[in-house]
DNA sequence: GTCTCACATTACATCGATGTAATAGCGAGG
DNA sequence: CCTCGCTATTACATCGATGTAATGTGAGAC
């Protein structure tokens, strides 16, 4: 059986609580009895017991982060620094995915508010209307990314003044049959919205007419449909001047279809993508990309959340990260 | 403030403890009252609190993932599918990197012990060693991948075998000199050495004489560490016909750098990888790798840690997922 | 009509840590 | 020497859910 504090408290000849005491270091505790407290729980081994302190304290020191697939790189690289700050910081991190199933979204606000968790980390992708459900009866929420409805605290890199300045980069060297690939029709994400915003506004700016053509739609944002996309834009369509991909993920999908018709980058066509995945630095040829620093983003998100975890927050804020244009072989710099 | 058992069963006008049995279903409960309490408990938006749940039932419903970087595509991938089939069973899942920190790793156990966990599933890299912590005292645990000593259940693919295999395959095409990537000087990790083992197996068995220098030594492998240790490689030395690399990040930093040195591939040297993570096959070219079924892997991970959680299990159990050889462009196949 | 028996329901104690309020201990000032 | 006042420590209740053992309720058998 696992030592309690009452175990400890007996071995150190006090009472239960004086061994909460030493623990919190709140209330003053004499120097010989702390010194006895602590040998004992050494000698015991003693461990506390999270869920009987959560239960008291209605706090967990867990927090949660959700993210539509841990397996892309990006979510990848993303949870990573989260976790690895929020361990510098004591906090323990839980993972949900929400996937393509809406019904995961559902189940996930249920379990945030089964107080196992003190606070939640959301990146919303599908699920912006989801997050309407961010009431009153949840714990702090910060949202990672782009929004449609700004509904709780968050943390972004500004998706449209990016796509803005990566498409004046690649038109820089005189460049003007510019393409996107991950346009959505109707009502998609607000970051694919907002990316092709930024284009729209660059070509704008540059006085090149706008060639609907050029807008490649594709939903889901992998290599896979990236590819097919591509695949299917290039057979009906005129080898571009430059391709701005909206993701890196996407961009590495492009590469391997462009590669595998011949079409040979840069020279051919100028590629680009976003989020600077560590992958991009090793593509073939290295990728061009919005870059913009994940640990500050991820440090931000935590701030943010154990302000308003401890009160001392008001109103909802929002926290810009900068970024910047990374120019690797693809755009042939 | 939140709804407990004691409010829904005010309500409803039964005990709490009636409350309970409708949500445990284990005794029996007669169904007008059901009703009544399943009707309160949607009015009063009741969710458990799990902390109280956790406390008395010494069960937290949480088990923890322990990986070195969450960041690797392969991590990732395995991270996926852990978490995706660990909630399909109702389970949390809470992230824990034992990164390149070995302090990390004791953090971790005790972790594990404040019982806010119910078991672990720990992907050993840096930490053979440590696992020889995973004693009496602790939650089950079950070990992902390669180990130097058989310390707990297991699941892991037959290194030795695949790597033979794909040595084969490599020299099939009549490829002689054939070299690796990711090799160990002294200690290194169970997955090296066995992989190594299985190429100098295969080598022995073609009958081609061994030849050290064909050992390209990389601690880390990540595709960072591995194009530095190719590129030194072949400063010095002849380019060989094929190249292995222990993993597919590997094979990506090493594709960068042929490329980059302008060597063809397939066509002056072929390479191989080790875990089909999705870039790869988005690679330029598409990478010929050791395939297994991640998924597989995860959902018998899972099986060993929820039989041995109910104690239907005894001994320590290995279970070996089934490997292939997927040859694709970068091997010219 | 009464007695049994099975089953549904309840009162109470419990898991482990900690806040609250009361107590014990001790030195200084009158 | 006694009291006041401060600090270190303690006893007890509490967080919410649930196992245990006891109680209540009904149908069926004689």
């Amino acid at each position: 059986m696992r030592a309690t504090v009452k175990d400890v408290a007996r071995r150190a000849g006090v009472s239960p609580k004086t061994v909460s005491n030493v623990m919190n270091g709140i209330v003053q505790v004499s120097a010989p009895t702390r010194l006895r407290v602590e040998q004992a729980m050494a000698e015991l081994d003693y461990v506390p017991n999270l869920s009987a302190r959560g239960l008291r304290n209605g706090r967990s020191g867990v927090i949660a982060l959700a993210l539509p697939d841990l397996a892309t790189p990006y979510s990848a690289e993303v949870a990573h620094h989260i976790v690895e700050v929020a361990h510098e910081q004591g906090w323990i991190v839980q993972i949900e995915e929400t996937g393509s199933d809406p019904q995961r979204e559902q189940e996930l606000m249920t379990r945030a508010r089964s107080n196992l968790i003190d606070g939640l980390i959301l990146n919303p992708v599908v699920l912006d209307e989801s997050a309407v459900k961010v009431g009153v009866a949840l714990p702090p929420v910060v949202l990672l990314g782009e929004v449609t409805q700004q509904l709780a605290d968050r943390v972004f890199v500004d998706s449209l003044g990016a796509a803005r300045d990566m498409t004046l980069a690649l038109a820089k060297t005189g460049r003007k049959r510019i393409a996107v690939l991950g346009t959505t029709q109707g009502r998609g994400s607000a970051a694919a919205i907002l990316r092709t915003q930024g284009y729209e506004a660059a070509m704008d700016s540059l006085g090149i007419p706008r060639d609907e053509s050029l807008l490649i739609p594709c939903e889901k944002w992998t290599p896979e449909t990236a590819a097919k996309a591509l695949g299917a834009f290039l057979d009906t369509n005129p080898v571009p001047d430059a391709l701005f991909c909206f993701t890196d993920s996407m961009a590495i999908g492009a590469l391997s279809v462009l590669w595998k018709r011949g079409l040979r980058v840069p020279e051919d066509i100028a590629v680009a993508g976003f989020d600077d995945i560590a992958d991009g630095r090793y593509a073939v040829p290295s990728l061009t990309t919005v870059s913009f620093d994940k640990r500050t983003m991820a440090s931000e998100a935590l701030r943010l959340l154990t302000e308003r975890m401890g009160d001392r927050a008001h109103g909802q804020r929002v926290v810009s990260v900068e970024y910047s244009i990374v120019e690797r072989d693809s755009s042939g710099a």
